[in-house]
RNA sequence: GGGCGUGUAGCUCAGGUGGUUAGAGCGUACGGUUCACAUCCGUAAGGUCUGCGGUUCGAGUCCGCACAUGCCCACCA
């Protein structure tokens, strides 16, 4: 290694070399760490969201490294043995989606493969590339620790999967579910809710008369004139069709004498009852609604309240079933649509057509509207979980930053609905679930069997069928939610759920030294799906929650104010950044934006900024060490010890005091923004002072005085101690400049004493 | 429809518990610099702090309303 720094700051060649040499050190895994910790805690953990393998560095995932890192950095530095454990994850129907694109690109599908085959293309593909992002991770100056590399389908996560379900089977909690959910036809998957995105769309709503059943009953006794129909308005006029009943409202005086009725649906001519439900809202459309339980949420409910039968038209490929009739059957829905209409024009039904504008469900992975269907999906309770996650926040064990997303996680929490975990597609946790032939044969006949009286877990195909000890059981064909295995991703990844092995302090397993983790940090879109599972996960199996600390960053926004978006090329890539500026800048420069919880609009003027004061500070360095060096100056003292030794008070000048003052103050104020995660402040208090304070004022007015009062410690000690407090901001540089210092037994500064 | 957030210099943003001439970076204009740094130094121009009303001796800062803008949630067919 050269001796000096060179006389220009190149990022690109510094940044590289001192990521070897931190990876040479091995002081990035905790067990490589001595811990200058004597009380309470001595570990400090975080574990890293992990990735989708099909990503690569985006905006928010280099910021979100850069707040772990800043973390760890300071942690490792003030003596704790830190973790900061990365990983990534499978991310079921995401990666699904990728390869079957790879290969429609060969004129393939998944069905052509089958599963196995198909499965094993998705592996090949995450061998080449879903590490990717952890690579550029490092290019960042990520001190993760990447012997603890973890992904989501190792050998060890599956078994904590199937640990999982097991317990979660054997509890009761799991069952098996006839519901309306959120179907994506081409994934030919479920959603969860969260999964879907609404957007707004141009449509219609169409007015249509149901005629009213001539001499019934209720007609002859009642002497209120009744009309032969009765108007329903709908935005989705084919799946009339599939209508058990039509609703309105108990208080609306309109159609009052009309409950009881039955009405002939049109086109098919079955008789269908008119119902009175509060769900209804009268000043809508016309006030009566069409109820079709099979495809929409709302009337499954309604159905439910009221037992009417159930009639799914439309099947997982979106096309119209056998229940539609002559007229429509095997259609697809959109010709379905124009079908229904003709033939109501036809017959006179029509009323009237209005514009309106509606909210469409989507698949968020893939764009494909979602069609709601009735389906048979496994579903796991969340009546006794998520009392649990809720009240571990309420009562302050968990801390969200910025406090005002407590809110959006205690809405849904309270709220919540029984999670459906299963998924029908093929890469993921397939479920350790198996169904006895002769189970399913009774099936038919009692609908009420228990769900243990048909299906049994077990990891591996059993010799004989546990329930009735003599069928050849089959595996079921549903994967696992892909939020199933990372809800456990903070005590999986660490071991569990292996058994403890009660030896001595010093051999405590991993899950035993730094779980529970200490900070989470991630997006907010995320804390449902993911940090509220992972809470009422943890302290199901755990019995503690897996962090202490939640701390949700900003979302990196264009300069627009808008979303950054792959497919609208909105985006910037950090990794151009990095190209451009280099690592540290790009950390310094984003960072430095950081204030609040606001989001941010990013400008590059903000990394340009990053870019100068780097800069800066190497070349004040390099005017320090230059003064240092200088033999012929009579007050040079190599014996001094900066490390440990402030300056002596008596001897120093006004100017000396005033800058060691100021030091001392500004690293109050980072230690307590940096606890507060106020990431901005604490790095604006640092430009400030090294460019401000340290060289505009002590250095300039150093290079003016009299040799003899010069004073290299005041300088050596004021950069030391500014190279330490930006260190975790801006590592590459501060690293290097700090091996060319003059001190005496030193190491590196990843590992050096903190204030 | 509900919730959350934002609106301060041309641009991107700071301005804990209300208190003297409202700050930074970038940009702009002018000047300087062999001796750490032109990725530098100095000087300057530029703001009715979205609008209206209120509380107060005093509000960019607290309260109400309005307008603008962004995000999240929701079963209005």
């Amino acid at each position: 290694m050269e001796k000096e720094l060179s006389k220009v700051y190149e990022p690109k060649k510094v940044e590289e070399k001192i990521y070897k040499l931190w990876e040479k050190s091995g002081f990035f895994n905790p067990d490589k760490l001595a811990t200058r910790k004597k009380q309470q805690a001595t570990s400090y953990t975080i574990v890293l969201p992990p990735p989708n393998i099909t990503g690569s560095l985006h905006m928010g995932h280099a910021l979100n490294a850069i707040v772990q890192d800043i973390l760890i950095r300071k942690k490792r530095m003030e003596g704790f043995q830190t973790l900061w454990l990365p990983g990534t994850d499978h991310a079921g129907i995401a990666t699904q989606n990728v390869v079957e694109k790879e290969l429609k690109k060969e004129g393939l599908t998944r069905q052509d493969l089958g599963r196995e085959k198909f499965i094993k293309r998705v592996w090949q593909w995450q061998e080449k590339y879903g590490n990717i992002i952890l690579e550029q991770l490092k290019k960042l100056g990520a001190s993760c620790d990447w012997s603890r590399t973890r992904f989501t389908l190792d050998k060890d996560y599956c078994q904590a999967i199937n640990h999982a379900f097991s317990y979660y089977f054997k509890k009761g909690w799991i069952y098996r579910g006839n519901r309306v959910i959120n179907w994506c036809p081409r994934c030919g998957s479920s959603l969860s809710d969260l999964e879907v995105e609404y957007k707004e769309k141009k449509g219609h709503l169409w007015y249509i008369k149901y005629p009213l059943k001539k001499n019934h009953k209720s007609q002859i006794t009642n002497h209120k004139q009744i009309p032969n129909y009765i108007m329903v308005a709908t935005t989705r006029p084919e799946t009339m069709l599939g209508d058990t009943a039509v609703a309105v409202n108990p208080q609306d005086k309109r159609y009052k004498n009309l409950i009881g009725e039955i009405v002939i649906l049109p086109i098919l001519g079955r008789e269908i009852p008119i119902i009175s439900d509060k769900n209804v809202d009268p000043k809508f459309g016309s006030g009566a609604v069409k109820i079709t339980p099979a495809h929409d949420f709302l009337d499954w409910e309604i159905a439910q309240t009221h037992k009417l039968p159930l009639i799914p038209v439309i099947d997982k490929n979106r096309k119209m079933t056998k229940e539609t009739g002559k007229l429509c059957q095997g259609l697809k829905v959109s010709d379905c649509r124009q079908k229904v209409i003709e033939e109501l024009k036809k017959q006179k039904l029509l009323e009237k057509i209005e514009d309106y504008n509606h909210q469409i469900p989507h698949c968020f992975r893939c764009g494909t509207i979602i069609e709601p269907l009735i389906s048979e999906q496994w579903f796991l309770k969340m009546k006794n979980l998520a009392p649990k996650a809720r009240m571990a926040v309420k009562k302050k064990e968990i801390i969200f930053t910025p406090k005002r997303w407590e809110k959006i996680y205690f809405d849904w929490i309270s709220n919540i609905k029984d999670w459906c975990i299963s998924r029908q597609i093929w890469w993921g946790h397939r479920m350790p679930i198996w169904r006895c032939q002769i189970g399913s044969k009774l099936k038919v006949k009692s609908s009420r069997l228990k769900v243990n009286e048909e299906y049994f877990v077990s990891v591996k195909k059993p010799k004989r069928c546990p329930i009735c000890g003599k069928c050849n059981p089959e595996q079921v064909e549903d994967v696992l939610d892909t939020w199933f295995s990372s809800a456990l991703w903070p005590f999986a990844t660490l071991g569990w759920p292996k058994k403890r092995k009660a030896k001595s302090e010093k051999r405590k397993t991993d899950l035993e030294k730094f779980y529970p983790t200490d900070v989470l940090s991630t997006a907010p879109e995320i804390i449902n799906l993911w940090v509220a599972r992972m809470i009422f996960s943890g302290l199901e199996f755990m019995k503690k929650t897996p962090f202490k600390k939640v701390y949700i960053h900003p979302v990196v926004l264009t300069r627009e104010g808008k979303r950054m978006s792959k497919s609208l090329e909105t985006g910037v890539d950090p990794l151009d950044l990095i190209e451009k500026y280099g690592a540290d800048a790009t950390r310094f420069g984003l960072i430095y934006q950081i204030m609040g919880g606001q989001d941010i609009r990013f400008v590059e003027d903000h990394i340009i900024m990053g870019k100068k004061f780097c800069n800066k500070i190497w070349n004040a360095s390099r005017f320090v060490l230059e003064q240092i060096g200088k033999p012929q100056n009579p007050n040079h003292k190599s014996q001094t010890n900066p490390k440990t030794q402030i300056p002596n008070l008596k001897q120093l000048t006004k100017a000396d005091r005033l800058i060691l003052k100021k030091l001392e103050d500004i690293i109050k104020s980072v230690n307590k923004d940096l606890e507060n995660f106020r990431f901005g402040q604490a790095s604006h208090t640092l430009y400030d002072f090294f460019w401000h304070d340290l060289c505009d004022k002590y250095i300039e007015q150093f290079k003016r005085q009299e040799t003899r009062d010069k004073k290299e410690e005041v300088l050596l000690y004021v950069l030391l101690t500014s190279l330490k407090l930006l260190h975790p901001f801006i590592p590459f540089a501060t690293e290097e400049i700090y091996q060319k210092l003059p001190i005496k037994n030193k190491g590196l500064l990843i590992t050096e004493v903190w204030q």
